[in-house]
DNA sequence: TGCCAGGCGGGGT
DNA sequence: ACCCCGCATGGC
C-alpha cells in the first residue's frame, strides 16, 4: 500500500518527449495502458511515479521523501538533448526513418540490476523469446502493490530470486537462470550496486560488470546504456553486426569501429533505436526490410517494441 | 520435428 | 587474437 506523496504536471512538450513513445517502447501491458504509465524509481523504499500521457504525474511512495524529482528526470530522460543523436540518424541508412518517426522517443531506464536481467534475457534468443522470459519472471514472483484500484507488479529483487531461484527455471530462462543468479550474488556481496553507473567510468563498469560469470560484452554494455543514460560503449550482437555491415558496405569485423566513430557518444543508443526502427524482427527478415527501405516501426498484429504494451501475453 | 535465436565461456589453434 | 562448440528454452 502506498501513499500518493505528490501531484504535478510536467509539460513534456517543452522538452521534447512524446509520452506515448516514451511509456510505449519496450513496455508491459501492466506497467501502460496507452493513457497511464507506471514507472520505479526506486524499490526501496519503493517510490512509483505514475505518468498520464497528457503530462500529469502522480508520485507514489512508502514513505514521502522529498528526494524523488531527480531519479523522475533520469527515469524519462527528460533532460536527455538527443538533438546531436538525431542529427545524426537524420542522415543514416539505418535510423533516417527513426529520426522522423520517433523524434520524441527517450529511452526509460531502469536500475542496474533489472538492466541487467533484461540484458541475459536477451542473450541467443529472439527478441519474442527474450522479453517473454521478462514478462512470465515478473508474474511469476507475484509482487504487487496497489496503487488507486490497480495491482502494479513490482520487479523482482537480487533476494528474490536468490530464495525463488526455481521461479526462475520456471519462467522460461534456462541456462540463463544461473547468471541472473551470479549476478544477484553480486547485488547481496556488495560488489554490484545500483549507484555504481554514477560512481566509475563507463570502461570500468564494463570490467566489473563482466567479471560475473554470463555477462559478456553484450549484457555488460546493454545494462550500462540502460542504466546510466551514458551511450559510448554499443551493444553489438550478430544481429546488429550483419545489420550494419548490409547498411554500411562494410565487414562484419569493421562494424564496431566504424559504429563508434559514426555515433560516438551515442552508440548504444543508436544500437537500442535501430531495434525499434525494425521491429527487433529475427535477423532474415530485418536484413530484408533494410534491402526494401523499411525502416521505420511498422503496424502489425504481432509483438514489437512499440506495441508489446498491447499484448495481455507474449 | 529439428533448427534457430540481440551470447557466453571454455576449449582449441 | 582468433575459431568452434555446447548450452536450456520456446517458436515455427
Amino acid at each position: 500500500m502506498l501513499r500518493r506523496c505528490s501531484s504535478l504536471t510536467i509539460d513534456f512538450n517543452k522538452y521534447g518527449i512524446d509520452l506515448m513513445l516514451t511509456l510505449g517502447t519496450y513496455n508491459f501491458n501492466f506497467w501502460f495502458d496507452g493513457h497511464v504509465g507506471y514507472v520505479q524509481l526506486s524499490a526501496e523504499p519503493l517510490v512509483i511515479a505514475e505518468v498520464y500521457t497528457d503530462g500529469s504525474v502522480n508520485i507514489w511512495g512508502e514513505s514521502c521523501d522529498k528526494g524523488y524529482i531527480p531519479p523522475l528526470i533520469n527515469a524519462l530522460g527528460l533532460k536527455e538533448d538527443l538533438g546531436e543523436f538525431f542529427d545524426i540518424a537524420s542522415k543514416d541508412p539505418l535510423l533516417k526513418g527513426f529520426s522522423e518517426c520517433c523524434r520524441g522517443w527517450r529511452l526509460r531506464s531502469s536500475s542496474l540490476w533489472w538492466s541487467l536481467v533484461v540484458g541475459i534475457c536477451q542473450q541467443n534468443a529472439s527478441f519474442r523469446q527474450g522479453w517473454g522470459m521478462l514478462f512470465k519472471l515478473i508474474k511469476n514472483f507475484r509482487k504487487y502493490v496497489r496503487i488507486g484500484n490497480r495491482l502494479i507488479p513490482l520487479l523482482p529483487l537480487p533476494k528474490d530470486v536468490i530464495r525463488y531461484e526455481n521461479l526462475l527455471r520456471s519462467s522460461g530462462l534456462g541456462y540463463r537462470s544461473e547468471t541472473v543468479i551470479n549476478v544477484a550474488k553480486a547485488f547481496i556481496r556488495g560488489d554490484l550496486s545500483d549507484d555504481l553507473p554514477m560512481r566509475l567510468s563507463l570502461k570500468e563498469l564494463e570490467y566489473v560488470l563482466m567479471n560475473i560469470k554470463g555477462v559478456g560484452h553484450y549484457t555488460a554494455r546493454l545494462a550500462i546504456a540502460l542504466s546510466s543514460r551514458r551511450y559510448e560503449l554499443p551493444p553489438i550482437d550478430r544481429w546488429l553486426r550483419a545489420l550494419a555491415s548490409l547498411a554500411y558496405g562494410i565487414s562484419e569485423r569493421e562494424v564496431e569501429g566504424y559504429w563508434v566513430s559514426r555515433w560516438g557518444r551515442w552508440s548504444a543508443l543508436a544500437a537500442i533505436a535501430t531495434t525499434i526502427a525494425l521491429d527487433a524482427e529475427p535477423l532474415r527478415r530485418a536484413l530484408r526490410r533494410i534491402r526494401e527501405g523499411l525502416i521505420t516501426p511498422m503496424v502489425t498484429d504481432k509483438p514489437s517494441p512499440t506495441n508489446m504494451w498491447r499484448f495481455k501475453e507474449l
